[in-house]
DNA sequence: TCGACGATCATCT
DNA sequence: GATGATCGTCGAG
C-alpha cells in the first residue's frame, strides 16, 4: 500500500452518522478503518482495525449495559455513538470500545485486534515486550492493542471525530473477506454465547486468540 | 464496608 | 490446556 501522508483520504474522519446504527452493523463497518492516536496534538501512531465484537446493550446478556444497567462506569455507553468507551479489566488491562447507536441506546463495539500502519516503533515501545514480537503480539488482542496505543481510562469518552483517538475512513473491506463467529470470554452470558457478533478480516496476521476464520 | 468476579495475557505443563 | 497476576466495579449486607 502507498505511504500514508497528511492529505490521504484514508485519514478523513468517519462521518458521525456511521456510528448511530446498531452495534453489529457498526462492528462490521469498522473492519479496515484506521485508529489514529494523537498525543499532545501530534500523531504518534496509526493502526488498522482487523477484528471487532458487537455488544447490543440492554437486550444483550454479555453487555455491561444488560437490562438497562447504568453505572458510573457504563455511563459513556449511553452517549450518542461516535465516542470511545474504555474500561479496566482483570486488574491489569484496558479494553477499547466504540460507542454505537443513538443516545440512550448503549450499544458498543469492542476493538479486539489492530495492525500497525504507522508509528510501529512507538507502538512496540508502548507494549514493552522483548523483541522480536511474534504473530499477533503487537495488536492481536484487546488488552494488547490498548497497551500498544497507550489507551487507558483517560481516553474514555473521547470523540473519535477529533479527539486524542480518532477513527478514519481507512481501508474498508469486502464482505468476502469478513469472517463471523461467536464472541470471546462471555461464558456467563447464557444463550448469547453463540450469537454471531464477532467480526474479523479473514486470515489477517494480527487476529486475537482464539483465532476466527 | 466487603466479597466475588471479570469483553485478558503471559507463562507455565 | 491450566493457572496466576492484580484491582476496579458493583451488588449485597
Amino acid at each position: 500500500m502507498p505511504p500514508a501522508v497528511a492529505s490521504d483520504p484514508r485519514r478523513e474522519p468517519l462521518s458521525a452518522e456511521i456510528y448511530l446504527r446498531d452495534g453489529d452493523v457498526v462492528a462490521r463497518d469498522l473492519l479496515g478503518r484506521w485508529l489514529i492516536r494523537r498525543v499532545d496534538g501530534m500523531t504518534v501512531a496509526v493502526a488498522r482495525i482487523v477484528e471487532t465484537e458487537a455488544y447490543l446493550g440492554a437486550d444483550d446478556p454479555a453487555s455491561h449495559a444488560y437490562g438497562g444497567r447504568r453505572t458510573p462506569r457504563t455511563e459513556t455507553m449511553y452517549r450518542p455513538g461516535g465516542c470511545a468507551y474504555v474500561y479496566f479489566i482483570y486488574g491489569m488491562y484496558h479494553c477499547l470500545n466504540v460507542v454505537a447507536g443513538p443516545a440512550d441506546t448503549p450499544h458498543a463495539v469492542l476493538v479486539r485486534a489492530v495492525e500497525a500502519v504507522e508509528g510501529i516503533d512507538w507502538m512496540v515501545a508502548q507494549r514493552g515486550r522483548p523483541l522480536p514480537l511474534g504473530r499477533g503480539d503487537l495488536g492481536g488482542g484487546p488488552g494488547k492493542l490498548c497497551q500498544a496505543l497507550a489507551i487507558d481510562r483517560t481516553v474514555d469518552g473521547v470523540l473519535l471525530a477529533d479527539g486524542e483517538l480518532q477513527c478514519s475512513v481507512g481501508e474498508p473491506v469486502e464482505d468476502s473477506a469478513v469472517a463471523i463467529g461467536p464472541r470471546v470470554g462471555i461464558d456467563y452470558a447464557g444463550e448469547a454465547v453463540d450469537w454471531p457478533l464477532r467480526f474479523a478480516i479473514r486470515g489477517n496476521a494480527e487476529l486475537s486468540r482464539p483465532r476466527l476464520g
